[in-house]
RNA sequence: GGAGAGAUGGCAGAGUGGUCGAAUGCGGCGGCCUCGAAAGCCGUUGUACCGCUUGUCGGUACCGGGGGUUCGAAUCCCUCUCUCUCCGCCA
């Protein structure tokens, strides 16, 4: 959420930084309700002032046991009038607040303009593509000889996009997820948490999914409780209407969670096997840091997620967003994607997002400074690191052999067991 | 699912319809003491909003959420949510 106070005394500013996004439109009239709410909160205040002075009154001329009866009916009159504004007032605050939970967060002055992915900047390229003598095959190929996905029965159980891992598909699957988590804790920067994968809508209001995104989420609506779309959600709302401690910042999570997703509006797009499924398997980082400190934060979750691209020795490359091609409350965001050989294309693994205080505001995380002894937003940032399914296909199509087998990279080995998948087995 | 208890400041925990923004303890901050620290002692310490004369300023609100009674509610009533204890059921 932003700050009314930000618009109030910078209109032309915010004006201009949500036309980045192209979303400019959403500031008509919030400012005009905005000055309501502020003369209807002078009135009624000036009116409760009133009647506190007659309480007092009545009360002193009560014990001296004198007339009250005047001063009891002026009360009465202007809590008449004070139950009327105050009614006003709440209407106000409410459609105020409705519309600032629909308005996007201002991007960085570091974030390039644009309002497609054709605006976006590569920052960085690490590694070169994968020359393989032989033409690769594919994901969904590689999978099928070795017998290691099963698309058709996931869809039979549940529906399409929801995959089945199979054997060595199942033991790789969930060894990256164990790489992951263990590849973060030997590091030391996050402490690990596994949090509830099902949440109440005051925490996806928080994070900036709901009110807007309602349709993208699963819901059980029985106990109006919501399927996770990210880890982000739980782990973040951790320090929902939290005061933290200086001293104790930057706090950094790292969990592991499966990941729902509705995708709806997508369909036709990148659909085939992992590419774009409804549910996945993420390991997730989430800081929350000083102001000062989160530009500084953003870049080395950033490097912590590539990091582990390269111990896979994957080919992949940071994208800086545009304006327009940014999540929703992000105030910027890099995207790492690696390279898919068969594809001949490349694949979203991570975003790293610095949301700056617009979560914050949303789900009241605050901190005290010790400087000002006072309370004041954190930043909140979050990043994959990693997912599993798209890291699957460069994997398989990255270190495929001409025979059709799958070598294992050698971080994995200890994990999986086996160093090779063929269609007879592993080895 | 049944019965009961509770929700108060950063945390713990008192609180009679009016002077309660709220005792006390812990924590935080400042000072004394000390070579320094601990301990001890003294003092201090809520948040949000509105206003302007931007101040150690004025006003308002806030004791889980919402509603009611009253001139006046942390305190009385209704309701919702959540937590805890016991019983039942399940693992």
């Amino acid at each position: 959420m932003l700050d009314i106070r930000f618009i109030r005394e910078n209109e032309t500013e915010a004006r201009r930084l949500l036309d980045m996004r192209g979303q400019a439109l959403l500031l008509g009239g919030l400012l005009s309700l905005d000055k309501r709410r502020r003369a209807l909160i002078e009135a009624t205040d000036a009116q409760k002032a009133r009647r506190n002075e007659l309480s007092r009154e009545i009360s002193e001329a009560a014990k001296r046991g004198g007339e009250i009866s005047d001063l009891k009916e002026e009360s009465r009159r202007i809590g008449d009038s004070i139950t009327a504004g105050d009614a006003e007032l709440k209407a106000i605050e409410n459609d105020l607040e409705s519309r600032l939970l629909q308005i996007p967060n201002f991007p960085h002055a570091s974030v390039p303009p644009g309002r497609t992915a054709e605006d976006n900047l590569v920052v960085r390229e690490w590694g070169i593509k994968p020359v393989l003598d032989f033409t690769p095959k594919d994901h969904l190929a590689l999978g099928k000889e070795l017998r290691i996905f099963d698309f058709e029965r996931g869809t039979k159980i549940t529906g399409s996009g929801f995959p089945v891992y199979h054997s060595a598909g199942a033991v790789l699957e969930r060894s990256l997820v164990n790489f992951f988590l263990d590849f973060h804790r030997e590091r030391g920067t996050y402490t690990e948490v596994t949090v509830p994968f099902v949440v109440n809508r005051k925490s996806l209001i928080g994070t900036g999914q709901l009110p807007k995104f309602e349709e993208d989420l699963y819901l059980s609506n029985t106990d109006d409780l919501f399927l996770i779309p990210t880890a982000e959600v739980p782990i973040t709302n951790l320090h929902r209407d939290e005061l933290l401690n200086e001293s104790e910042l930057p706090i950094c999570y790292c969990g592991y969670t499966p990941c729902f997703r509705r995708e709806a509006g997508s369909y036709g797009k990148d659909t085939r096997g992992f590419l774009r499924v409804h549910q996945f398997d993420k390991v997730e980082m989430v800081k929350f840091t000083r102001p000062e400190d989160s530009y500084a934060e953003h870049e080395k979750m950033t490097k912590d997620a590539t990091a582990i691209l390269e111990s896979l020795g994957l080919h992949y490359r940071v994208v800086l967003l545009c304006a327009g091609d940014m999540g929703f409350g992000a105030a910027k965001c890099y995207d790492i994607e690696i390279w898919s050989p068969a594809e001949q294309k490349w694949l979203e693994i991570s975003s790293c997002s610095n949301f700056e205080a617009y979560q914050a505001r949303r789900a009241n995380i605050r901190y005290r400074r010790s400087d000002t002894g006072k309370p004041e937003f954190v930043h909140t940032l979050n990043g994959s690191g990693l997912a599993t399914p798209r890291l699957l296909v460069c994997l398989l199509e990255t270190y495929q052999n001409d025979d059709g087998t799958v070598s294992v990279p050698d971080v994995l080995k200890k994990y999986t067991g086996f160093g090779l998948i063929t269609s007879s087995g592993v080895r």
